[in-house]
DNA sequence: CACTAAAGCGGAGGCGCCTCCGTTTATTAC
DNA sequence: GTAATAAACGGAGGCGCCTCCGCTTTAGTG
């Protein structure tokens, strides 16, 4: 399943897709990003957007210019969400413990679960012109899961007898749960439980 | 399947079922539904409310407090067409041929899903919640469908090798169509079409 | 009738959406 | 450097949504 560019606009200097942006255009189109991140987290998939071109420092007509609807916005957020999660098991990896970078991947898993549970109620219209949006990144996103689950499984700091599928399995009460104010600290909580568990009988006993 | 009352306030006097209105607000209440019914049909499912309110010469706050959403409003449109569409076929049936019968109601049929594909769109959300909406009312529908197609088949002024299954299926076109802003005429087209074919080597010729 | 409580009314006001277009700025050519 | 031009900016303005609350009308009661 390759990761084609989708129908909206993506920015990526990867290959000089579609002519660059003038200096300026790209720097307010990154913070307008960056900021509605923030603004989407905090205050649901409904933030009001003349806000977030007030909090980013651009006119209402820029932001328009660049995201034509609420949900080009909502989408480019959702991918850099995606893309983030995916580098974090990288980066985890590398300066953690595999069992510790294995949990704190996992609360952030949650973060992103909210995005996408935001989104998706948003977006189903959306959704059903530009369908490989979620299916091309939670490949990915499982992915990089699995990763992080066979390097602790094979330096004994969790049990052996489980596989990425498992854990995954195993978080589905994450998705579950409707969007009470409390899902996010239950879930949390969720993560902790179940890393307990993995411990539990690692050969590498803590 | 019974029509039990839905989630959504109903006003029908058939059993005093929550406290009968006052002669006024009955009074703005039904003229509010009419014209956000002759709105909905000519302008969509986002017609304005205020120009609704307007029309129907109430204030904004009368259309909220008897419709707190858009899509209670629409539903309590929609209900009515499916019920008139469905008296219809009784009147229809006493006043004309049978042939004639089934194909005027056919041509009510097209308008009614009109409406019905209009709440679609907009009302994923909602219907999730009062799934009976949609599921209580097609059987009724069909219903009538049948009764006009027995009677025409009856007194031989369609063929008699069909029924109302047959026919439905044929008008299954009808459905597909995207809305393109031609869609109502090309419904109605397929409709004469049909009654053609359906009058074509019927009993009584004509 | 007159009176009163409850029910209903309606529109001003605050906010968000989105478009349009005059002004500003980056880039390119010289 | 300067000029020309295309790209981008941004906010005013028009419209729609929805809430709130002071005013009006109705339906009872005596």
């Amino acid at each position: 399943m390759a990761t084609e560019p989708s129908a909206i606009a993506e920015q990526k200097a990867d290959a000089a897709e579609t002519k660059p942006l003038r200096a300026d255009a790209q720097r307010n189109r990154d913070r307008l990003v960056e900021v509605a991140a923030a603004m989407f987290a905090e205050r649901g998939i409904d933030a009001s957007l003349e806000e977030i071109a007030r909090r980013a420092g651009v006119g209402i007509g820029t932001l328009y210019r660049h995201f034509p609807t609420r949900e080009h916005l909502v989408e480019v957020v959702y991918r850099r969400e995606a893309e983030g999660l995916c580098a974090a098991a990288g980066e985890l990896a590398g300066k953690h413990p595999s069992d510790v970078a294995l949990e704190q991947w996992m609360q952030r898993f949650v973060d992103y679960i909210a995005t996408k549970r935001g989104l998706a109620t948003s977006l189903r219209i959306l959704l059903t012109t530009n369908s490989t949006l979620f299916s091309d990144t939670s490949g990915r996103v499982s992915q990089a899961l699995r990763q992080l689950v066979e390097a602790a499984v094979a330096d004994g700091t969790i049990r052996g007898d489980v596989d990425a599928s498992d854990v995954l399995h195993a978080l589905s009460g994450i998705y579950s749960a409707p969007d009470t104010p409390e899902w996010r600290d239950r879930s949390r909580r969720l993560v902790k439980l179940l890393m307990d568990g993995l411990r539990f009988g690692a050969v590498k006993a803590r």
